[in-house]
RNA sequence: CGGGGCGUAGUAUACCGGUAGUACAUCUGCUUUGGGAGCAGACAGACCGAGUUCGAUUCUCGGCGCCCCGACCA
């Protein structure tokens, strides 16, 4: 992408009443554009970002048996009455048409694949399934906040599961577990499993995928010596107590977002639509339920706040727009161009994906944007490079210069 | 939803009871070119409504919007 054609630009300053770090970087770099509270656009850049987060949990998911689906948004009203969420979850946005039909909009889908698995799974041959979708979720909630950390419409992956028996499912959350850490490692992020509550839907329990940051909403208490983590929310856990996992470490207590979540939804959902299935013995029986949350764009957000410096952003490679930002300091200088367009071209043959600064702006212009954008590493074309043969190479997360000859830089990114 | 704060060009800000100035961005021209360039010129603005007043962007009230704290958080 030559970036003289990206429609976005950078803007030396965030908009005043954006105080959250995310929405500030995000918005200043051009990757989002704010709607109203809680609504927010996702430009060029950072839809490509928020797809590549997609399809890291798309492989995760994929990889333990997932199978992805497209539900509705648009919900009609009478799975939710059947419910009784249309009277009980308060987030629900609900909307008339113009005949007055009611609608709910997806502010989440056990109300869509409760019937559609009940369609497809009559026998216990057909258990366990694990079906999910990633899209845009509605949620009124009272206060939108934190820039794309909790916003009224946001991107999530939800996937539901159905399981013969409580066992199966404490299997199965045990390998959906080992996939949420795959993804949010491949996202840069040190997450941590807590037990909380189910809250007003289930009164079973839940787990907690959480990052340390202030910009989160949870408090919790976590060791260091261990993975022991709990939400201070729902324990008597706090500050100072030995760890009751390992009992070698002393608990810590932290600011923590929460990016993930698994809820033991036992027979609610299959009970309220009469979903069975006939085990192997022909009696029927209702299937044991679980959905598994991760939120898209939160996700996105949470990378901002935790990696960004006070330069700008840093993407990891995993998930950057880009992987190379190209950048040629020509001066008026035609064959600098002509090198840095040589260049630009050679790495997108060797399928390298480059945001290539090809504009007529001053060296510091195009560095200062370089590192709000955080594309992970920085190519420099210049007079000077050229006469060595060679290219500038800057890594966005230590900020040092190499210098490597033309001959290797695609091996470079091979490596 | 309770409390607090804030609404001025695209963005960030200043001043003022007598219709608004600056910076960045944008446009034109010349110069400049490895850390957000310089000069000259141009375009562009008071959230909405009511009230007070000779006159309101400024004061008062209401609405709307945004941010923050709290509550809430499938």
């Amino acid at each position: 992408m030559r970036q003289s054609h990206l429609f976005t630009k950078t803007r030396k300053s965030a908009p005043k009443d954006e105080v959250s770090k995310n929405a500030q970087l995000l918005i200043r770099a051009g990757y989002i554009h704010k709607e109203m509270a809680g609504v927010y656009s996702y430009l060029p850049l950072g839809l490509r970002v928020l797809t590549r987060i997609e399809q890291v949990i798309r492989e995760e998911m994929d990889a333990i048996g997932g199978q992805e689906t497209k539900m509705a948004t648009l919900h009609p009203s009478e799975n939710w009455k059947q419910t009784g969420g249309w009277d009980n979850v308060d987030v629900l946005f609900k909307l008339m048409s113009r005949t007055e039909k009611e609608y709910a909009l997806g502010q989440s889908e056990e109300e869509i694949v409760t019937p559609i698995g009940q369609e497809y799974a009559s026998s216990y041959k057909d258990l366990p399934v694990a079906i999910y979708q990633i899209g845009q979720k509605y949620r009124d909630e009272l206060r939108a906040k934190s820039g794309i950390m909790r916003g009224r419409e946001f991107g999530m992956k939800d996937m539901y599961s159905f399981h013969e028996t409580q066992d199966d499912f404490d299997r199965f959350y045990g390998i959906v577990k080992e996939a949420y850490f795959k993804v949010y490692s491949r996202c840069g992020l040190d997450a941590k499993v807590t037990e909380a509550s189910g809250g007003a839907f289930s009164e079973k329990f839940s787990y907690e995928f959480m990052v340390l940051t202030d910009a989160g909403e949870d408090d919790i208490v976590y060791c260091e010596k261990c993975t022991h983590c709990a939400n201070v929310e729902v324990s008597s856990q706090k500050e100072g107590d030995t760890c009751p996992k390992c009992s070698k470490g002393e608990l810590k207590s932290a600011k923590a977002a929460e990016v993930g979540n698994v809820f033991d939804l036992g027979q609610k959902y299959p009970k309220a639509f009469n979903f069975t299935f006939k085990t192997n013995d022909g009696t029927e029986q209702y299937p044991v339920m679980g959905c598994y949350g991760i939120g898209t764009t939160r996700l996105m957000g949470t990378v901002v706040e935790v990696l960004s410096d006070d330069k700008g952003i840093v993407w990891p490679k995993e998930i950057a727009p880009y992987r190379v930002h190209l950048i040629g300091i020509t001066g008026g200088n035609k064959d600098v161009a002509a090198e840095a367009d040589k260049l630009y071209d050679h790495l997108q043959e060797n399928g390298i994906e480059v945001l290539y600064d090809d504009r007529d702006a001053r060296a510091g212009e195009k560095f200062a944007d370089s590192e709000l954008i955080g594309i992970p590493t920085r190519i420099v074309v210049s007079e000077k490079t050229m006469q060595e043969g060679g290219v500038e190479v800057v890594e966005r997360t230590t900020g040092t210069a190499a210098f490597i000859q033309d001959s290797g830089i695609i091996e470079y990114f091979q490596k």
